[in-house]
DNA sequence: GAGTATGTTATATG
DNA sequence: GCATATAACATACT
């Protein structure tokens, strides 16, 4: 059996972060000794024939990861890989294949390989990190950003708080799960507006991602092994509220299903 | 078959 | 520019 990033749900920050500690345990060091890309159709911004020159022959030297984006840097340049919906990274011997493999990174010995059964992911190449910042017009991480940096990316905005939360561009990394657990821990309803918060609310949500992202990559992304009173462990329309037993409602917002509590996370007058 | 899915991007409308 | 809504991408699962 291959040796896997042992998370099955659809990748965000955490589970990327996860990512990234896999290949800076296992692949710094070793050297590229062949690429295939098995899916044309996830190549983002480079031909194979492009990254056979730029990596092949070249050593794993360091793994970064920027909001949902896994960077490994090989050589002078960095492979970049965005896990999309189903994305997962596994280290096989030479002779094993995933059910869906779209990239393989032959290894000295071995290969890395990117599973990915629904194709949503994206692999290409990036010289410098801040290239793929600028580009695709991340924010900053989501899992360092400053309060006072968080709360000057959100003021002046109308919006409602959760789309804003998923929006990559204002901080990167959170997605559907974690922006539905810590609006839960802020008791703010999804619909609340951002210029109905204050500054110490901002920055009290601002703290609370990062905090909840740090608390899901310390128990592994095992959401059932979070401690007590998250919304995670059971994170499902009709179960019971951690915090007051209250059945869990489910509403859309953003066209994305919204998991809260309709008794701790109440509307607002002014929405 | 219908409905759902934790991401991203494009397009349209006001 | 901003906010919102919708579809599209491709596949798996209930």
């Amino acid at each position: 059996m291959y040796d896997a990033v042992d998370y099955v749900r659809m990748p965000e920050l955490p589970e990327v972060e996860m990512a990234r500690r896999f290949v800076e345990e296992r692949l710094i060091g070793r050297r590229v000794a062949s690429l295939d890309v098995k899916d044309g159709k996830m190549l983002a911004n480079a031909s194979e024939r492009s990254m056979k020159n730029v990596f092949i022959g070249n050593t794993v030297d360091d793994a970064y990861r920027h909001g949902k984006n896994l960077l490994v840097k090989i050589g002078d340049h960095h492979l970049h890989i965005h896990l999309g919906m189903s994305g997962s990274l596994h280290l096989v011997n030479d002779r094993e294949n995933t059910s869906h493999e779209r990239f393989r990174l032959g290894l000295d010995e071995g290969a890395l390989v990117l599973d990915d059964p629904r194709r949503f992911g994206r692999f290409g190449i990036y010289h410098r990190i801040e290239d793929l910042i600028m580009e695709k017009e991340l924010g900053p991480d989501a899992l360092t950003v400053p309060e006072k940096v968080f709360v000057s990316r959100l003021e002046g905005r109308r919006g409602s708080i959760k789309p804003l939360l998923l929006d990559q561009s204002i901080i990167a990394g959170v997605g559907n799960l974690y922006a539905d657990e810590a609006l839960f821990q802020e008791r703010l309803h999804p619909a609340t507006r951002a210029d109905s918060l204050s500054i110490t609310e901002m920055a009290r949500l601002g703290k609370r991602i990062r905090k909840v992202l740090d608390a899901s990559i310390t128990v592994r992304t095992e959401l059932s092994r979070l401690p007590e009173g998250f919304l995670l462990r059971d994170r499902r329309e009709g179960a019971p509220c951690p915090r007051c037993a209250t059945a869990l409602m489910a509403i859309r917002i953003g066209g994305r299903t919204t998991i809260l509590c309709p008794a701790c996370q109440s509307q607002r007058a002014k929405q």
